[in-house]
RNA sequence: GCGCCUGUAGCUCAGCUGGAUAGAGCAACGGAUUUCUAAUCCGUGGGUCAGGAGUUCGAAUCUCUUCAGGCGCGCCA
């Protein structure tokens, strides 16, 4: 309807004297036919002839006036008037306001869904956590956020790629690997722990787990690894690392088998949370330095031949002065190891290969700083930077009981995904997480998330679709079939259902606005306003009181609203509830 | 010091590529239940949109600036 109303808008705007197609087009842009906020405004609403005449040097007023006439002449709408300062104000007539309802009851897992990303690839890499231990809570607000965003991207027609990086390949796999070997030869280590070693009673699983399916030695010489370590923390773990590299050949069994226990754990951890990945990319797979023909080498040589990456103090830098970034970044170090940043070189660049149209990275708001030398490095080796998308997630701070938790995997204190999964389940979880921007901090009150108080905005939801799928049960309960047509709603002999068809006819744009913005809490806002609507409705309209007439318009109509609010849940990665 | 983000009602926050009287929930106060789930609804009070300047027919929204807060500025990951 809104297609036709343009059309109207387009024809009008080439008629007017004086005016060149660039003006057209200048307009166009700028102006928006949209749904009304009120009803008392009517069902839709332009501003084009405010845009039009501050383009065309005119008086709004007097434009809006003749476009007025011009669609009331039309006899294609129950009425059209200017409005304000220049808005054109748009009646539908009934059975236009009211297909809404049939549309989605048609076909309702359709409803809001687009085409807009036909035939265009998106990859999204999040979470994407060191596996050095099981997710905390400071994780779960880009996981419910990356996965959120695939599912609207999906809905809106985008072929989505989800994916993990794991950091196989660093020092933090060597702690987590000591820390673990240092467990399983407690005995032999007595009360020595390091400590800058992963604590977790998860390390001393793995460990007893190990050595459940592997025979181990007991250690000799027990100071051959810990006789004069160096004082300092961390530079006592690498020491340790070296050792133990250096003397037991089981160093690699015992890393794979940590690595492999801990992502077992991630992936368990990420399925209770509802999260799917479509691929998981280990970093090892870039290969190393040493090979030449390695994904990571490659990319480097590619740089150097660019002259963009060059040697300095027995280092080699990548040049980023192009991009803004302050400074020169070190890839490979004076020790001829690969930086982090190298192997995100490499590893950007295999996204880019693989050709996505676009690469969304999700990142916690802390790396904002490397966002210039990612983007330098894409440009360096030959790519639109365009391409990367980079979206922070600011942290959550959860409180329970009015205390913040911790999140440190290191110290191993603290309150994990899955803890926050027990106590307040996945749902409430993932909506509380998105009910903010992501890019905003967020203080999550763990006790209102799992109250009846009226505080509490994702029951008021779910609350809303319970209601009416008790509803609906009630009706089949004593009609067989579901009714064909809301026609006292489509006569305007009813007519308290508008606000509701109203708001229920609002939800394509919400989606669009959503998948451009890649914020999934536009989708909450709209959910709770959704909701609010309805329960208006409910209280003040006994339902299955009503006539038989307006009793099928009102089923009809609070099917689509429960459609709509379950395709909303869906988005976000949440079960709509049927009872409560 | 430099860079990024933020500042809207007592509290927690919405507010679209600038648009009609700045919204919601909580808290406060006053109401609604012989009726489909009261985890609900209705009403009242509460705002110099941090301050200032600019662009515009029109600014919470865009630009500049001041103030306040958060984060980041490693041959860490």
């Amino acid at each position: 309807m809104i297609q036709t109303i343009n059309e109207q808008i387009d024809k009008f705007l080439s008629s007017l004297p004086e005016i060149n197609n660039s003006q057209i087009i200048s307009i166009k842009e700028r102006s928006a036919t949209t749904l009304t906020d009120d009803l008392k405004k009517g069902h839709a609403t332009s501003n084009v002839c405010m845009i039009a005449a501050s383009i065309l040097k005119q008086n709004p007023k007097d434009l809006a006036v003749k476009l007025a006439s011009i669609m009331e002449k039309s006899e294609k709408y129950e009425n059209v008037e200017s409005a304000g300062p220049g808005f054109i104000n748009v009646t539908l007539k009934r059975e236009d306001f009211v297909s809404t309802i049939k549309q989605i009851n048609d076909n309702p897992k359709e409803f809001g869904t687009s085409k807009d990303g036909e035939n265009k690839s998106v990859q999204i890499e999040f979470v994407s956590a060191n596996p050095t231990g099981p997710l905390h809570v400071g994780h779960g607000r880009g996981a419910a956020y990356g996965d959120a965003i695939g599912r609207i991207l999906s809905s809106c027609g985008f072929r989505v790629e989800k994916e993990y990086y794991i950091n196989d390949a660093g020092r933090q796999i060597d702690i987590l690997t000591a820390s673990v070997y240092v467990r399983i030869h407690q005995d032999s280590f007595k009360d020595f722990f390091p400590k800058n070693a992963y604590k977790g009673s998860y390390i001393e699983d793995i460990a007893k787990a190990f050595k459940k399916i592997n025979s181990t030695k007991s250690i000799r010489d027990i100071h051959l690894y810990t006789a004069q370590l160096p004082e300092d923390d961390e530079k006592e773990i690498d020491a340790l690392v070296f050792r133990i590299k250096d003397f037991d050949s089981q160093w690699s069994d015992i890393k794979d088998f940590a690595l492999n226990s801990v992502l077992e754990t991630i992936k368990e951890d990420l399925k209770l949370f509802n999260v799917s990945f479509d691929h998981w990319f280990y970093e090892s797979s870039l290969g190393d330095m040493a090979d030449k023909n390695s994904k990571i080498s490659l990319a480097i040589e590619t740089l150097k031949s660019k002259k963009l990456a060059f040697e300095e103090k027995g280092a080699i830098w990548l040049d980023t002065s192009e991009s803004g970034d302050d400074k020169n970044r070190v890839l490979i170090r004076e020790d001829e190891r690969p930086t982090y940043f190298a192997s995100d070189v490499a590893y950007h660049k295999n996204k880019i290969d693989r050709g996505f149209d676009k690469l969304i990275n999700v990142w916690g708001a802390d790396h904002h700083g490397y966002i210039k030398r990612i983007e330098a490095s894409i440009s360096g080796l030959g790519f639109n930077k365009d391409k990367l998308d980079v979206q922070l997630v600011q942290f959550a701070n959860l409180f329970k009981d009015g205390k913040k938790v911790k999140m440190s995997t290191r110290s191993g204190d603290f309150y994990s995904l899955k803890d926050l999964i027990q106590d307040i389940g996945t749902d409430a979880a993932r909506f509380y997480y998105l009910s903010k921007q992501a890019d905003q901090h967020l203080d999550f009150d763990l006790n209102l998330a799992t109250s009846d108080s009226k505080e509490n905005m994702f029951y008021y939801i779910q609350y809303a679709h319970a209601r009416i799928f008790s509803l609906l049960g009630k009706y089949k309960n004593s009609n067989t079939n579901m009714p064909s047509s809301p026609d006292s709603i489509i006569n305007g002999s009813y007519k308290k259902c508008d606000k509701l068809i109203h708001e229920i006819s609002r939800y394509p744009s919400i989606l669009k606005r959503s998948s451009l913005s890649l914020h999934p809490h536009l989708i909450i806002f709209y959910l709770k306003d959704l909701a609010h609507t309805f329960h208006s409705f409910y209280n003040d309209n006994p339902v299955l009181t009503e006539s038989e007439e307006n009793l099928d318009s009102i089923i009809l109509c609070l099917d689509a609203v429960k459609s709509v609010i379950a395709n909303g849940f869906e988005l976000l990665g949440i079960e709509p509830m049927e009872k409560m």
